[in-house]
DNA sequence: CACTTTACACCTAGGTGGTAAGAT
DNA sequence: ATCTTACCACCTAGGTGTAAAGTG
């Protein structure tokens, strides 16, 4: 995932469908991104794999991503599906806009926190969600990620071109980009595992989280698994 | 102030800086819109006035649009000012996105309304705002407006062009647009009270919400009391 | 005739990866 | 060498008044 000074958006963003809730207590929503492990990494061209670089940097001050609907209903989060898309990540550690701050070269997992109002408590954007009998954490392997500032892998650049609006300028314009369908079918056929994940198998998902969950999956995949490609035009 | 179907922001927009409020309460603030009177106007081009054209219509439904920081604590609130931008305007009574749902040919004057939070207690966009030991109401007679569908005075057309950064497209290329300063001037010459609508007159306002609230008194001025212009190219 | 609606060119505001220069 | 930064063209998204067509 692209980190900036300035704060750069996750795509794709985390989407995700709260149901179980009480319909009449309040709730805030906020994420959270916490460290893997404690290393840092480096991409390796010629074997097309991030391997460990040494240990992680020293800690970086906590943030905490609330989401702007917060608070709200159960009803109301129930009601939609809750997207995280206007989170920003950054590398600068003297940030002042909010933003969640990571180091590059890192591993990190997103944490959704669903944490019940209690009249007069205050959430902050800054300082640690916290724990007790009304707060609940969500985290998917699918979205583990890795920062950088700099693409270092072309197939990740080729989805996010493929994929994102923002990024259309960049498309090749001879062809139609290439469906999910399609794209799917051909990561399937290197690694057959992923067959398995469609939408229809999850129930109560729509089809459009669906595929931004196997956008998830393929993006965490092709960084830490891809063997096909042995050639890179970016550095 | 134009309206639309699909919905119109009001220009200038209302901005507010709010003082004496309990900085660890917490507050709603929120706005609704209501008629001056109980007439339709038409506007006459031959004596450059808007004159009652018969009694209002049926009334719409109740909106209230809630500012979006809301709820929020008396400290977060004295902090900034606060904008109402995003509000939008709509002649469509059967509006299903929260807009504020006004007739066209109209006055109508926003209102200010601070609301201390209780406990449990739910806001509404579509319902009334509740009356209580809790609510205070506010209004500046500066910024009555009459709604159209389109601009039935030049000068009005003028001003928001000048002053609506989304209007550039359509000022002057020839010359730099008149600034404030020499617009109140040239106003004041045909009405001298305005001279003293000066924003330093007015104790702990900023420079910028100085010259909102001109803006707004310039356009209210000529849309009930302009009597310079004689010929309009626009109907 | 007196308004209202629609499609549009032209803006603001801000999210993309590319590219070349900078930093260590 | 390796990673980061600043600036850029090119997008999305949406706020303007205009002009022409629509409405009753």
């Amino acid at each position: 995932m692209i980190i900036t000074k300035a704060g750069r958006r996750m795509f794709p963003a985390m989407r995700v469908k709260m149901t179980g809730l009480d319909p009449h207590q309040q709730y805030y929503i906020a994420m959270d991104i916490i460290p893997v492990d404690n290393k840092r990494y480096r991409y390796v061209y010629h074997s097309s794999k991030w391997m460990v670089a040494g240990n992680a940097d020293s800690p970086v001050p906590p943030r905490v991503y609330i989401h702007p609907d917060s608070p709200a209903s159960g009803e109301t989060w129930m009601r939609q599906v809750v997207s995280f898309d206007k989170l920003k990540l950054t590398n600068n550690e003297l940030d002042d806009q909010g933003h969640i701050i990571l180091h590059s070269m890192h591993k990190y997992q997103p944490r959704v926190h669903i944490i019940r109002k209690e009249c007069g408590e205050e959430l902050s954007p800054v300082k640690v969600i916290p724990t007790g009998d009304g707060v609940r954490a969500f985290s998917f392997t699918e979205t583990v990620f890795t920062t950088v500032t700099a693409y270092q892998n072309q197939q990740i650049t080729r989805l996010k071109i493929d994929r994102n609006p923002f990024a259309k300028g960049f498309r090749d314009s001879g062809r139609n980009r290439m469906g999910l369908e399609a794209l799917v079918e051909s990561y399937a056929f290197w690694r057959p595992s992923l067959r398995t994940l469609t939408f229809e198998d999850i129930p109560g998902m729509t089809k459009q989280d669906g595929w931004n969950r196997i956008l998830w999956w393929l993006l965490s995949f092709i960084k830490t698994d891809w063997k096909i490609l042995t050639s890179y035009q970016q550095r």
